[in-house]
RNA sequence: UGGGAUGUAGUCUAGUGGUAGGACAACAGACUUUGACUCUGUCCGUGCUGGUUCGAUUCCAGCCAUCCCAG
């Protein structure tokens, strides 16, 4: 029986997630965290993943099912690791994903900390996936989960050794339907919450408007252009806009014209055809390997550039700044800023930040 | 100003003497724990005024607008 901090969202998933540990017979304690205050990000109240709502659904499902619940306050870190990072990303021309640096900085590592200074060996997540130890490479591999469909390996590659040696996801083998029933059964009271979507703290999904109202971005309009330079519009400010973007251009060519790259020095838009968008592959940096420490020569993989992509067959090969990757035949062009995680099968090889494309 | 050309929805583009079809955009929905993509659906039009005709978007005239060439 291990002493386990389970990170509780007010959501059904880590609401089970919680409940099947703490009837598996371990000494549970449930944390929710405060990542922002709610003035912060231009709302009153609305369901986010930390608004008072959920800090009470977990609060309850806790009463419910016998254990103790707390909530850890991060907001400063939060505002520093993730929200400032997002704003300063998308100044830059990129198109940062905010979950997975939440992740990365804030949910893994600083929670595993304060359940060690709370003499807890052990956190917990509701996430879909899967963490298996293999002795004969004596690593921690972290898996996709058996529902596929939800699978959430993609912002998770990011974790360390030491993170998956002390973590569990006990919905890794469960279908989505089997917890809403687990929960349903347990009369929890968010059975039936409806699942989460956009970003936590832009709960109505227009990020541009909370970058220019709440973190202070201020990007002028800029010119559309095509790749010989010539102009074709006016844009809103390119951080409204991403690579492979096709709705919200506002202009119509007869066909459709896709974001194929930005120039944030010229604050130009660069749109093109379908077939333009196409690339090679790309350097990705911040580079964290799961199936072995470092990647010393080529390795065949599929990779995935965006969430809900099929993995497409590529070859990694070492590279000073990480890993370049080279699909077997050119792929709608990644988005610089956006995770791409690498795997063998079911298992995460690793995975790093878009940084350049290579054409 | 003289000569020529053109004028279909936000943009581009079909079409027939019998009251307009497509594409892109836009909007909505689905999908989705990031940004996107994708899928489905919806809205919007014949520059203006007359004439010919049973009936004109299509024929004619004038006007207006735009573009090109002259000067």
């Amino acid at each position: 029986m291990a002493k386990v901090l389970v990170a509780m969202s007010g959501g059904v998933d880590s609401s089970v997630a919680a409940a099947l540990l703490k009837e598996q017979g371990h000494e549970i304690c449930g944390v929710t965290l405060k990542l922002y205050e709610n003035e912060d990000i231009g709302v009153c109240n609305m369901r986010t993943c930390c608004s008072l709502t959920d800090v009470e659904d977990a609060r309850r499902v806790a009463a419910k099912m016998g254990f103790r619940h707390v909530v850890f306050s991060y907001v400063d870190e939060f505002r520093k690791d993730v929200m400032s990072r997002f704003a300063a990303e998308y100044a830059s021309g990129r198109t940062p994903n905010p979950c997975i640096d939440c992740n990365r900085f804030i949910k893994f590592p600083r929670l595993l900390n304060r359940a060690r200074l709370l003499g807890m060996e052990y956190i917990a997540t509701g996430h879909y996936a899967r963490i298996e130890y293999d002795s004969s490479i004596n690593r921690w591999l972290l898996k996709k989960a058996r529902d596929i469909s939800k699978d959430q390996t993609y912002v998770l590659y990011a974790l360390t050794q030491d993170e998956l040696a002390h973590t569990f996801f006990p919905l890794g083998n469960l279908l989505k339907t089997e917890v809403r029933k687990l929960a349903e059964e347990r009369g929890l009271v968010n059975a039936r919450k409806p699942d989460s979507q956009d970003i936590c703290f832009v709960p109505d999904g227009d990020y541009a408007a909370f970058l220019e109202r709440s973190m202070g971005v201020d990007i002028p309009e800029g010119n559309f252009v095509d790749t010989k330079g010539n102009i074709l519009g006016k844009h809103k400010g390119h951080h409204r806009y991403t690579i492979g973007q096709r709705k919200g251009l506002g202009i119509g060519f007869g066909e459709p014209k896709y974001v194929i790259a930005k120039d944030p020095e010229k604050n130009t838009v660069v749109l093109g055809s379908k077939d333009e968008l196409k690339s090679a592959g790309f350097i990705a940096r911040d580079v964290n390997w799961i199936l072995f420490d470092e990647l010393r020569e080529p390795v065949a993989a599929t990779v995935k550039t965006r969430y809900h992509q099929p993995e497409v067959p590529a070859i990694l090969y070492p590279h000073r700044d990480g890993v370049e990757v080279r699909y077997e035949t050119p792929q709608f062009s990644a988005a610089p800023g956006q995770s791409a995680v690498f795997y063998h099968g079911d298992t995460v090889v690793g995975g790093g930040i878009v940084a350049d494309i290579i054409k």
